[in-house]
DNA sequence: GGGGTTCAGTTCCAAATTAGAACCTTGACA
DNA sequence: TGTCAAGGTTCTAATTTGGAACTGAACCCC
């Protein structure tokens, strides 16, 4: 299967990961949510190739997750910010920097900490249950097809 | 930058991303969540090349998110399950299904709906707070260095 | 008005990775 | 003896990436 026609799944997993699967993707978004919007910082942060850089953005922009906004007219100048679709990916990010933390992390401890404004707290990421508000495990977890599923979304026999 | 030197990385999403930051990675993992364990069966269902697919299992054994388990002797067969480390994952597929579901579904509505068995409601993942248990909105989380931190992990200046 | 700088890209080539298909191995089964 | 299944490996061609140099518009300074 080619990645360009990922889009196309029906998984909701495939469809996301035909915009933010890719190693460099991933970590132009971390800097995105660090407050990185400018061609030259992503470049000299990340140590991307410039052209590489270039292609995600325009994808990224593409895809409605960046938008490229004009900071400056002569000479025009652009940076890149987070849409609602974007910021949206927070929970995604959040949740990948904390598998780091407690599965990567090196001798030095977690490189950075996370408070929260609200309870003024450095805290942790939980996912929680919007229902019941408890914190969702992966064993309490049942998958069923919804209403966009085609017949193939699940495995035919599942192996207890 | 080099993709291999990525997990020399101090950030924990640039080590995340050294593991699981890859196309057909996280599609591997979401069937892992569904119980798919057998190399026929990923590659039947991924639509993805033998080699690469063997490559990619063969990555995620080396890096504890799933281990090689023998489930017959002879011939010697071999499975994949997702161990501790990969469990912990749960979190970030989570989180991406559900930005899938938000911003990706077709008209169709979402492919699979996820049920909370400890309350028994079809749910949607929530990220909350470790502290006050409220959910964590982007605007209401700030970063700064921690223990394992370099001098340049934050931006230097952030344009407000 | 010549020279240097900044930012946001583009262009070029070589090197690495991936897709697609065929092939291999072990043993079961008929 | 022949076929089948599972779990891979090997091969070649196409695509993607890395690295480095170049472009272009406008500023700043003398």
């Amino acid at each position: 299967m080619r990645w360009n026609a990922l889009d196309k799944e029906t998984c909701s997993v495939a469809r996301a990961v035909s915009v933010i699967g890719d190693r460099w993707t991933l970590l132009i978004l971390r800097d995105c949510f660090l407050r990185v919007r400018r061609f030259e910082a992503f470049q000299e942060r990340l140590g991307i190739t410039r052209h590489i850089l270039a292609d995600r953005l325009r994808k990224l922009v593409k895809a409605g997750v960046l938008e490229r906004v004009q900071y400056q007219s002569s000479p025009r100048r652009f940076e890149y910010r987070l849409t609602r679709k974007g910021i949206d990916l927070h929970p995604v990010l959040m949740s990948l920097v904390h598998w780091g933390d407690v599965h990567m992390a090196g001798n030095k401890g977690r490189p950075v900490l996370h408070h929260h404004t609200k309870c003024d707290h450095d805290f942790d990421p939980v996912l929680a249950c919007s229902k019941c508000g408890d914190e969702v495990k992966a064993k309490d977890v049942r998958v069923r097809p919804g209403p966009g599923a085609p017949a193939d979304i699940l495995p035919k026999e599942i192996v207890p």
